[in-house]
DNA sequence: AGAATCGACCGGTAGC
DNA sequence: TGCTACCGGTCGATT
């Protein structure tokens, strides 16, 4: 599933296709898509029409389109949501099957949701095999901290750690201030956002702390090193999805989510832990499968 | 009011 | 082979 390495690579895919173009025509194909909306899939599509998209904006895991009606068209990926690109007047695409097996073409594909057209003739698939991905209109609302704004369903949605502005030192405060377990703080997105479960389970490896510790009974400074491994994480991660795929469509799809990551504990129950040689064990830790090393986390 | 918990959503697949 | 249980991220309802 799209991590936050990933949906970075997926915005900066995307923008350059899309940025400064006008909406020519959209459409949402599946009910499911405009779920959390209040206004209806038609009103939405008309919404949508005529307007410009100015920059392609993320936080955490999502990402919006910054339109220039002062609107932001929030786009979540959920489990399986791809953004693929075609260009005008494409009649059929055989590079994308020939580049990778794991690219569809949208057009066919019986998972599509919605699209819009630009005024160019790209148009932008929302693809999604489970639906729980979504897109929602929303107003934009300020930043309290600097002169951004960002769609106000997300106003509970804090800096993620890809963010040039984010506080380690002021987010180990609000950290330690709760009482629950360390892995279930780190997927809450109120404090530090954008981290899921395979990379909650690689920080605590990297920083040698177990996730089922009370965020309270950790000190300041490992709090802040836990954070600084998640940032590690992240950043390579996102190094090795922007290479690994070439040109065009490609690194704007979803399936570039499956780049090889090299993982340290996730998903390896039984493996030798590449620290200290124990075997990594998997158990349910605030409610998630949870991978850890029993001897080097604390 | 706010924090914590829980069920719902979906379909591929692991495990029987 | 066919069936069921499980998994994941987020939201909204409930405690």
């Amino acid at each position: 599933m799209p991590e936050l390495p990933e949906v970075e690579v997926v915005r900066a895919g995307l923008q350059p296709w899309v940025e400064g173009r006008r909406i020519a025509d959209a459409a949402i194909l599946h009910p499911r898509v405009t779920r959390h909306n209040d206004l209806s899939p038609a009103t939405i599509e008309a919404r949508l029409v005529g307007a410009r998209i100015e920059a392609v904006s993320r936080r955490g895991k999502f990402m919006w389109w910054v339109l220039d009606d002062g609107d932001a068209m929030v786009i979540h990926l959920g489990m399986s949501g791809q953004m693929l690109v075609t260009e005008r007047a494409q009649t059929s695409n055989p590079s994308i099957a020939r580049r990778s097996p794991a690219l569809t073409d949208p057009r066919t594909s019986p998972h599509l949701r919605s699209w819009v057209r630009l005024g160019d003739g790209t148009t932008v698939w929302f693809v999604d095999q489970r639906t729980f991905g979504y897109w929602r209109l929303d107003a934009r609302i300020p930043v309290s901290d600097s002169a951004e704004q960002i769609p106000s369903s997300l106003s509970h949605i804090a800096r993620d750690l890809l963010d040039p502005r984010i506080d380690l030192s002021f987010c180990a405060h609000q950290i330690k201030a709760s009482s629950r377990m360390i892995k279930a703080v780190l997927l809450e997105q109120t404090i530090v956002s954008g981290i899921g479960n395979i990379y909650a389970d690689e920080m605590l490896w990297l920083a040698g702390l177990s996730g089922a510790r009370r965020a309270s009974a950790i000190g300041l400074t490992r709090l802040v090193n836990l954070l600084r491994a998640g940032q590690f994480v992240m950043r390579r991660a996102l190094e090795q999805g922007g290479t690994s795929f070439d040109s065009l469509y490609v690194n704007v799809n979803g399936a570039s989510g499956y780049f090889a990551r090299s993982l340290n504990v996730y998903g390896r129950r039984g493996a030798p832990c590449p620290r200290c040689g124990s075997l990594i064990k998997k158990k349910v830790i605030a409610g998630r499968g949870s991978y850890y090393c029993p001897s080097c986390q604390r």
